[in-house]
DNA sequence: CACAGGATCGTT
DNA sequence: ACGATCCTGTGT
């Protein structure tokens, strides 16, 4: 039940993306277990909202580690990211998918009283699920209060594949597998494009 | 100031 | 396959 640090996010949101498979995300009664992300990585990642430098949206970003970053997508969806890297470096990870732990009845609520996966596979399903808004866009994370993450076991196993959505980057980055998520759930969105990690 | 498009989702 | 929905980033 420990809350992680501010130095826990404070590395290559590679690293952090694959140790945050597992662990918490708590809010106000809701707790899900996080088991998809993506990294968006710094400098260079051509898919990343700081490829051009700073801007007013980008901008928590580039603070400190161990922030979330909430941004609207298609002007409807909120989408959590934690910000990692060392203050300076704009890079953070996507929540894509979650499983609930606790208060599935506000998650049901929140998600148009649907049951199983659908609840929560897609990066814009968690924002709803645990009532995001641009409000909580710079909240510390490794602070007690709003939102928190938790401590939590690891996976087995880790699946990857590229990341979703991002056909406006560079082919590298397009199918780099920067994708990551826990093996063995349904809880997972586009299962389809994940293969395992490993020689 | 105008405008094109988006780290998506749900329905058709 | 498409519309929702609106803000952001860029260009003039």
């Amino acid at each position: 039940m420990s809350i992680l640090e501010q130095a826990f996010y404070e590395r290559d949101a590679l690293d952090v993306a694959r140790d945050l498979l597992g662990k918490r995300l708590v809010r106000r009664g809701v707790e899900v277990v996080i088991t998809e992300v993506e990294a968006y990585r710094f400098p260079g990642d051509t898919a990343n909202h700081c490829r051009m430098g700073r801007t007013p949206r980008n901008a928590v970003m580039w603070g400190p580690p161990g922030h979330a970053y909430v941004y609207v997508c298609y002007g409807i969806h909120q989408m959590l990211n934690l910000v990692t890297n060392p203050e300076g470096e704009g890079a953070a990870v996507l929540i894509r998918a979650c499983q609930p732990v606790r208060g599935l009845r506000t998650i049901q609520r929140r998600r148009g009283d649907k049951r199983g996966p659908v609840l929560l596979t897609g990066p814009g399903k968690v924002g709803a699920a645990l009532g995001l808004d641009r409000a909580m866009n710079g909240h510390a994370l490794y602070r007690p209060g709003g939102l928190e993450v938790h401590d939590g076991p690891a996976p087995p196993e880790i699946l990857s594949g590229p990341r979703v959505g991002i056909d406006y980057a560079s082919e590298a980055h397009r199918d780099a597998p920067w994708r990551l998520a826990a093996s063995g759930t349904p809880w997972v969105s586009k299962p389809a494009s994940l293969h395992r990690v490993g020689p």
